[in-house]
DNA sequence: TATAATAGCTAATTATATTAGCTAAAAGTG
DNA sequence: CACTTTTAGCTAATATAATTAGCTATTATA
């Protein structure tokens, strides 16, 4: 019997794989389970493996967080823009902790359709420092500094989980600040 | 013939393996091939396995982080023991890309050797936030934000290397002085 | 010197990814 | 509508890695 499938849904079922799970349950063994199918008809979908399979599951992952950020910045400009911009960005992860373990895949910075999908993001960001008194140089320099922020921030928040003395939300939002005052001051020196 | 090994010289040989091929290469089967041994033999060392010989792998790297860290932060201060720290932090990332995949290793923050080995580079980075004016709160706020951008600049720059229009070096330096200029405003403010 | 512990080995087991080749269902075509 | 082709599943087989069981020689120790 055929089972009616495409990529889109196996790469949905994937991703619930991957929030149950994590990264290493997303096998194609499990995949197939889920699916009810054998895994060698998986590679009818994806000829590359689980290579391709993690690839596509990244890329999703990542498009879905462009699309997040996207609805957040709408109307908003500067700091507004970016606090924003950042507090969607840890809302999704928290959200889909197994997911984002997916989309930091090892090969997420070689991927052409990486850029394409994260792109979105970067360039909103750009976008949204566009009204600040900066250089081009300065604008990417700042770019790099939040997203490596949100990165690391995020990381260690999926791992460490949340029962600490003093809240991850206060150290986030005073980290966001801290940031962007010290962008605020940069300014005024330049 | 036994060969005279013990857990640190497997771990060292380990290492050289990850940098050689990523933490993907480090597999039982490569890692006895290097030894000239066979991969059961391995159990006598690691009786818990790949697990046991990820684990140590990651606080071999911690261990040694803390101990370049410390190094560097010795006789300094405030900003300069933070830029002090940040730079040693990212000098040593730089020159370990593969053994830094092994410290991300998914168990890291579980662990309890884990805070151990890193523990010491969190209370350097207390020690040094001492001479501000803060809070105890915002200290702890503070030691998270500049860990999130530790690894969050060196996640990024492990994974796209440096060949970029606008050189990571200065985007690193250009954060770590947005950093610090937004601290010193966050006391001021205060 | 005798004994115990250690660190290696081979052989076997399990688990997963993957390939090859088969077949029925679905989709298109005269 | 009958025919053909493509598709999406299957089973069987292969390759590789981790791991376990049980054997043995070397080393360390009583």
């Amino acid at each position: 019997m055929k089972a009616g499938l495409n990529k889109e849904k196996i790469i949905e079922k994937a991703a619930e794989l991957a929030e149950k799970n994590g990264l290493s349950g997303v096998s194609m063994k499990a995949l197939a389970d889920e699916l009810g199918i054998k895994p060698p008809s998986l590679y009818k979908h994806f000829g590359g493996g689980l290579e391709e399979l993690n690839k596509e599951l990244m890329l999703y992952g990542w498009r879905l967080l462009d699309g997040e950020i996207t609805k957040a910045v709408i109307g908003k400009a500067k700091d507004d823009a970016v606090i924003a911009l950042c507090h969607a960005y840890r809302g999704f992860v928290v959200s889909h902790k197994g997911l984002y373990e997916a989309m930091q895949w090892y090969d997420m910075y070689q991927s052409e359709e990486h850029m394409q999908a994260s792109g979105g993001a970067v360039e909103i960001m750009y976008r949204a420092l566009g009204s600040y008194d900066m250089t081009e140089e300065q604008k990417v320099h700042t770019v790099r500094l939040v997203r490596s922020f949100l990165q690391g921030f995020s990381t260690i928040e999926v791992h460490i989980g949340n029962a600490r003395r003093v809240p991850l939300d206060d150290s986030f939002d005073f980290a966001l600040n801290t940031i962007l005052g010290g962008i605020a001051g940069m300014q005024k020196d330049r």
